[in-house]
DNA sequence: TATTATTGTGAAATCGGTTTCACGCCTACG
DNA sequence: CGTAGGCGTGAAACCGATTTCACAATAATA
């Protein structure tokens, strides 16, 4: 018993009695094509099964259907549910416009490394990176030609496109919210400052101060690495420091917990010493106590919008990078 | 300027001085070539910088060095960082073996959907599929000779090759612990006991009593669905009906943390008048207070593991489904 | 009406590798 | 010594689509 071979466009040519060129024309929309033989090749097709061979329709026109996600190894990031979420969002969409998502955790770091040369090789038609932290390959890769988005700020700001949560705002909900249920001293615990996203919830935090004609003491800005030690850490510190802080804002749930343990462990509480509110809206969050309050992302759709960002380039549109809204979610901590 | 274009066979073949055909069996590992010409082949595509079209490659052998990875969409089971760990697993192996991981997260109910084509239209090699819930059409696709590997107990116990972690093993030695450290009365809250892992973390709870010549009484046999809330609410039920419970074993972490919170609501403390052990070892097992006891399973190695399947299984060896060892980590809930 | 565009179509070239096949040469066996 | 078997090799067929090009038929223009 073989296999019975699949249906090529020979088969579908002669059950339609029509040439394989017009075979490729009905199948990839080319207008012109008399009515009757579009009917007679969808017919064909239908009743033969037919299903195209993406090797082939990549060799002959270049174009692979497979779209890269690449994941710096660097950072393990890959282990914060955050961005199983953003690719899952990204994978719903490509898929839904016929495109594949080829998934790559890999060190991004070379500028000539293996990934670098894969990406080139236009095995793909274009490339989705995640939180870089060096960018060199990717502006190489765009002068190349390679459709690029970048899902979280780029470190420079070259035009590179880029689709990313509005941090800066989410920083400022943040600390308004902190100062208008009574704060008087609200203070920061910062993720790495090495990164856009965590200079930019800093700006709203100072933009908040600045607004109202005042300027955070320099000891209220703590500065954490996004792990939940981190936040213990430097709570410790502010507490030191700053015995009558009464608010702090950290930069992602993590720390927030962190921060909230250390307040516990000075006899303090949460909220009525010290408010917390985190950034992320991860399980986290939901499971402690108290709950914390937080900045949510919506994190599936940020990854949609990355998706939609490339399948624009690929059209050949004009696209500009966006930034995604955030809401602030109220629970227990403040 | 025109960018130059990629060097092929040809060029290789001119260059080296030998004709394609030569050039092909250098580059695939064909053995019966003269060391001269394989020298001169090699040199030649040093020089030019050249790299395969990984499109005619597919085209010509049938085979496009692309893995699938199917998550279904049905649990967003990616929105927990446990399947993110395992992808990157898996990705990072395949790219050591020159395999590209395509990941496809979407609805695996409808065996004739388009993912089912997708698959059978060998437009991958493999494919790996997570946590299933149905494995109709992975059977389908098995049958119709598609290499797979399933990460997770497969439903039914068809010759399907999967990795688990060791659900048993995991249940039995949180159990045994608990009755070692002077546990009387130790309890489980269960997972979806739908599916396998849930029933095999529960033959291990069994097995322990089994051993001491003992059976749980039924009510100190509660059934979760992994959920926090779920936790929480069995564990309510478990004090209610068990006062004198005193220790719990929750297949898994989130799980662990809602009991605890049922107890300390309760008047309780953890671990002294009720000790906890969950599954999982997340990042929530140290952020919490009490620092949670729980089974570790090292997720990285489950789908490098899955990895290392399929690619045995694509090289036409005899390969057999894999259980990964756990280990019990001892923090401060038990 | 004569001429130039415009359309629709199929034959054939093309994409860049892989694989079959036949050939020439050499070793081994009867 | 004659023939069967192996090895290394290149020519050419092949994988399955896309795209160019030429040509015929039709419509638009002068």
């Amino acid at each position: 018993m073989t296999a019975k071979p699949r249906p090529t466009y020979s088969a579908i040519a002669k059950s339609a009695g029509v040439s394989e060129a017009t075979v490729s024309r009905v199948l990839n929309g080319d207008s012109r094509v008399n009515p009757e033989r579009t009917a007679a090749v969808l017919k064909a097709v239908d009743q033969l099964g037919y299903r195209k061979n993406r090797a082939a329709t990549a060799l002959a026109s270049g174009r692979t259907g497979l779209i890269a996600v690449v994941i710096d190894d660097d950072l393990s990031i890959f282990d914060d549910p955050f961005w199983g979420t953003v690719t899952s969002g990204i994978s719903r969409v490509l898929m839904a416009n016929h495109l594949q998502t080829v998934l790559m955790v890999t060190a991004v770091n070379n500028v000539d490394g293996p990934v670098a040369h894969y990406l080139e090789s236009r095995e793909v038609d274009g490339a989705i990176f995640f939180q870089l932290h060096k960018d060199a390959m990717v502006r190489k890769l765009a002068k190349a030609g390679l459709p690029i988005v970048i899902t979280g700020s780029p470190h420079t700001d070259a035009d590179l496109i880029f689709v990313d949560t509005d941090n800066f705002g989410g920083g400022y909900a943040a600390t308004k919210q902190l100062l208008n249920r009574g704060g008087k001293k609200v203070a920061i615990i910062t993720g790495d400052i090495e990164t856009t996203a965590g200079h930019q919830r800093l700006d709203g935090y100072n933009q908040v101060y600045r607004e109202l004609g005042r300027v955070p003491a320099k000891s209220l800005i703590r500065h954490g690495d996004y792990s939940y030690e981190s936040g213990q850490v430097q709570m410790r510190h502010l507490l030191e420091e700053n015995p009558d802080v009464d608010g702090v804002f950290a930069c992602n749930d993590l720390m927030a917990l962190g921060a909230i343990a250390a307040i516990e462990e000075s006899g303090r509480t949460v909220p009525d010493d010290v408010a917390v509110i985190g950034f992320d809206d991860s399980i986290m969050s939901r499971t402690s106590r108290p709950q914390l309050s937080t900045v949510r992302q919506d994190i599936a759709a940020l990854g949609e919008a990355a998706a939609q960002l490339m399948i624009a380039q690929l059209n050949g549109e004009q696209v500009e990078s966006r930034i995604m809204p955030v809401e602030l979610v109220l629970r227990e901590s403040a």
